[in-house]
DNA sequence: CCAACGCCTGAATATATGTTCATGTGTTTA
DNA sequence: TAAACACATGAACATATATTCAGGCGTTGG
């Protein structure tokens, strides 16, 4: 028993027990929390709101957000690995895109969040 | 300059160009990512759904996540500090309730998106 | 075929984040 | 007023995350 959590005098046993029935199971937080570990820097706001314009390839990319191709492709794998993101070689390159559509309505809502305050 | 970064043969510098200034500035962009950060914790989000339906005591809040009050604390602090919730003192008590009406539709969105995959 | 190019990846490093533990603060009550 | 209670906070620790660096892979052009 966790002695810092009072057990007697306030918790509100019904009214907790209720709530937790009502919340989504683990996997779904835990699948929730990884979608906003996305969206959760800037940089890749960056990525994300230009490929929610433009298909892009990995050079135009790391020009956009300022920093190495070294780097961008970790971001870009973490993206992938997410399926926010689909990727197509061409020649040489690879082109990204945009690959989940309730990740544009997210980055909207986010950013009239923080334009609004 | 960058020399991971091909300069001439493969950047679509007016594309590039064009998206840069279409983008938010780097203090919405800041702001945004910090709103997500706060929602990308699984404990976290079962904190906010549930003050997103009732006002609860932090007691009530650390049953909720079984863990510490005091875990439960600095959590809420984040929150507090996000704005994203507010407390209320009543004798030893501390309510919190959300704050934030933005937030409540972002989680919803998000918990869609896990939900339908 | 091989050298150049665009991109990817693993290891190392620096920084950020979350929990625990000990202690402090404000309030009530015995 | 002193102890008990609910909560907050700072420091320490463990873990997660982001960038850099060095090198590897697949493709193309000479």
């Amino acid at each position: 028993m966790n002695k810092d959590v009072c057990q007697v005098s306030c918790v509100n046993r019904p009214l907790v027990d209720s709530l937790l029935q009502q919340l989504p199971e683990e996997t779904v937080l835990s699948d929730t929390a990884e979608i906003f570990k996305m969206l959760a820097d800037p940089n890749r706001l960056r990525l994300l709101l230009a490929l929610a314009q433009e298909e892009l390839c990995v050079c135009d990319l790391a020009e956009l957000v300022e920093t190495s191709a070294s780097a961008v492709s970790h971001q870009l794998r973490l993206l992938r690995t997410a399926r926010l993101v689909r990727n197509r070689r061409e020649g040489k390159m690879v082109y990204y895109r945009l690959d989940d559509e309730h990740v544009r309505r997210l980055l909207q809502e986010g950013l009239r969040h923080a334009e609004e305050g």
